[in-house]
DNA sequence: TGAACGTATTGATATATGTCAATACGTTTT
DNA sequence: AAAACGTATTGACATATATCAATACGTTCA
C-alpha cells in the first residue's frame, strides 16, 4: 500500500521524479525542509501547533509573497502538506515525494 | 575516508546541494543517469569500455552540444565522472554526489 | 458589521536554463 | 601533414523561475 511502484523507464515518471527534483534544488526550499524537520515553531503563531508559514518568512529571509510560492511548490513536488486551521497554515514533511526520490536513488545507484 | 560530513544549518552546504538537486531536475539528465546505471553500452563506440557520449545522443534524443551540456552539469554535481580515451569519453556514475544527498535526506526525514 | 490579520494571487522584472547551429579543439588515421 | 572524427565551446533564443510590491481573499475579533 506504501509500496512505491518505480519505473524510471516510463517518460511521465522520469516528468515528475524531475518535478520534485527541481523542488529540491533550491536553497530557500531546503532550508524551510530543514526547518520542518527540526520541528521548532516560532512564535509568531500559537505554540504547540507546528510550524506556521510566517515562521518561514524568518527563516528564510524572504518575502511573505515569495515563502507561499515555495511552500506551494513544496505541497505539488509531495514534499510538503498544509492544512489550514483558523486563519494560520499548518505544514508538515510529506513522505510521498521522499519515498519516492529514495527509491529512485536506490535504483540509480544498483 | 568515505564518511560524510553533512551539515545542513551551513548556508554553503545548502548551496552545493541545491546544486545537486539542480542537476537532478531534468528528464534528459535522469534519462542519461538511468542509462549509465543500466551500463548497456550502445554500438556507436568501441565494446566493453563503458558509455561514451554519443551513446546519450541516441538516449535522450538531444544534440550532440547538449548532451555535452548535461554531462558538464552531472559532472559539476558530483553525480557522473568522465574519463577521456583516445577520442572519447567514458562516463560512469560517481558515489559522492549520491552519498551527499542520500545524507541529506536521511537527516530531513529524521 | 467592520477592522485586523495571515495567507494567496497577480503583475512585473531580472536571472537562469535548455536547446541547437556554428565553430573550435584534440586525437587518430591515412 | 592533412583529413576524419568525437567532443567541447560559443552565440543566440525561447522558456522557466525566483523575487517583491500591490492587491485580493478568508478568518477572527472587537
Amino acid at each position: 500500500m506504501s509500496q512505491i511502484t518505480l519505473d524510471v523507464s516510463k517518460p511521465e515518471q522520469l516528468d515528475e521524479l524531475a518535478w520534485v527534483f527541481k523542488a529540491l534544488a533550491d536553497p530557500a526550499r531546503l532550508k524551510i525542509l530543514r526547518h520542518l524537520a527540526q520541528v521548532n515553531a516560532g512564535l509568531c503563531c500559537p505554540e504547540g501547533n507546528g510550524i506556521c508559514a510566517c515562521d518561514f518568512e524568518a527563516v528564510t529571509g524572504l518575502s511573505q509573497p515569495t515563502v507561499s510560492h515555495h511552500m506551494k511548490c513544496l505541497i505539488s513536488a509531495n514534499l510538503v502538506t498544509g492544512k489550514k486551521r483558523g486563519k494560520w497554515m499548518y505544514y508538515q514533511l510529506d513522505p510521498k515525494g521522499f519515498d519516492l526520490i529514495e527509491a529512485t536513488l536506490k535504483t540509480l545507484r544498483d
